[in-house]
DNA sequence: CTGATGATTGTTCAC
DNA sequence: GTGAACAATCATCAG
């Protein structure tokens, strides 16, 4: 045990790199972006407590096959986040803030 | 080298 | 504007 997923305290998080090269997204957040619309389109009548909920549970319903799309956007979108870090490297290397 | 950590990402919903 | 479940992430740092 080391990093228990401890699903509480997050959003707004303090930032405590010069340019925080902000991490990538995830395959969830491509995946949550197909659901939302598909999902909310077959549960119109349920909100986040279902829906958010439901999302999770197909999440996982795909299989590896099925978030391989997702997880290939996710993977892509890292390499954007690989721009930042770049950036980050050397403005956090400079001393000075240009 | 390895392990542990933290920070972040996006959705929906409501007040 | 924010938080909260839901999930992944995965780069970075440190000894």
């Amino acid at each position: 045990m080391a990093a228990p997923r401890e699903t509480k305290k997050r959003t707004t998080r303090r930032k405590k790199d010069p340019n925080a090269p902000k991490r990538a997204l995830s395959a969830y957040m491509f995946f949550a972006n197909e659901n939302r619309d598909i999902v909310r389109a077959e549960n119109p009548d349920v909100t986040f407590g279902q829906v958010g909920r439901i999302l999770g549970e197909r999440w996982k319903a795909l299989t590896s096959d099925e978030k391989t799309p997702y997880e290939a956007k996710a993977e892509a979108d890292k390499k954007r986040y690989e721009s930042e870090k770049e950036l980050y490297n050397a403005t956090r290397s400079s001393k000075e803030e240009f």
